[in-house]
DNA sequence: AAATTATATCGTAATATTGCGATATATCTA
DNA sequence: TAGATATATCGCAATATTACGATATAATTT
């Protein structure tokens, strides 16, 4: 046991948790918070920041990457890391669909 | 290790990463969808509708429900469970404020 | 009251994630 | 070219999550 059901799911819900999955990180979240106060991009002056070595940043900047949610592009000898508008805006239609959907709803019960 | 810094972070952050985490899963995006299509709420027949246990069914409400993204009220010998609109509408919000966030960069790099 | 139905919880096995030190890779600088 | 700097990846140990059968709880029906 233990091993996620995926292929039972549509491809549209594995991909909606996906992404889900990859903000729930509170590290993931300081990393998104902090790129947003910066006004350029970062590098990693995130290791400074958060209370986690550099490997461990790393591999949240990798899930982050790999989700979408951020892109990075090579800026000399280091990496630069920026949200990704396109995906922020992706999960927020997810949501108003689902709040749509509520609304729709003739009949509440709770 | 492999024991999550929780401390090491703000209680929004920590709040807003299990709220996503407890949508990180296809089986609960599917528990999701699935109340969306039902006019009234939902009791067990969430069991014949996935491919899950009742135990695991129930594990995964819960988690739903501690998440305050459904909540339920007894309804007789079972339970009847609902989306909870207040809190769709807080997450569609954090993600708003970080797609503003971007917006307001005046120089975005990627 | 006994059987049925609906749901939750326990215990357990298996897979997944988290975190880090060590090491690899790649660019920049002296 | 050698050393410094930035980042990624490997390998491992520890904790967390997923899933399920068995069992508990609680209301409903017969």
């Amino acid at each position: 046991m233990g091993l996620t059901k995926s292929a039972q799911f549509t491809d549209q819900q594995n991909k909606k948790a996906s992404v889900f999955k990859a903000l729930g990180h509170p590290a993931r979240i300081a990393i998104i918070e902090y790129i947003l106060t910066q006004k350029t991009c970062i590098c990693n002056d995130l290791v400074g920041t958060l209370p986690l070595s550099q490997a461990t940043v790393s591999q949240h900047l990798k899930e982050l990457k790999d989700a979408k949610i951020i892109k990075g592009t090579i800026e000399g000898n280091s990496l630069c890391y920026c949200l990704n508008p396109e995906l922020l805006t992706e999960i927020k239609f997810i949501i108003e669909q689902y709040i749509v959907g509520i609304e729709q709803n003739d009949s509440p019960c709770c």
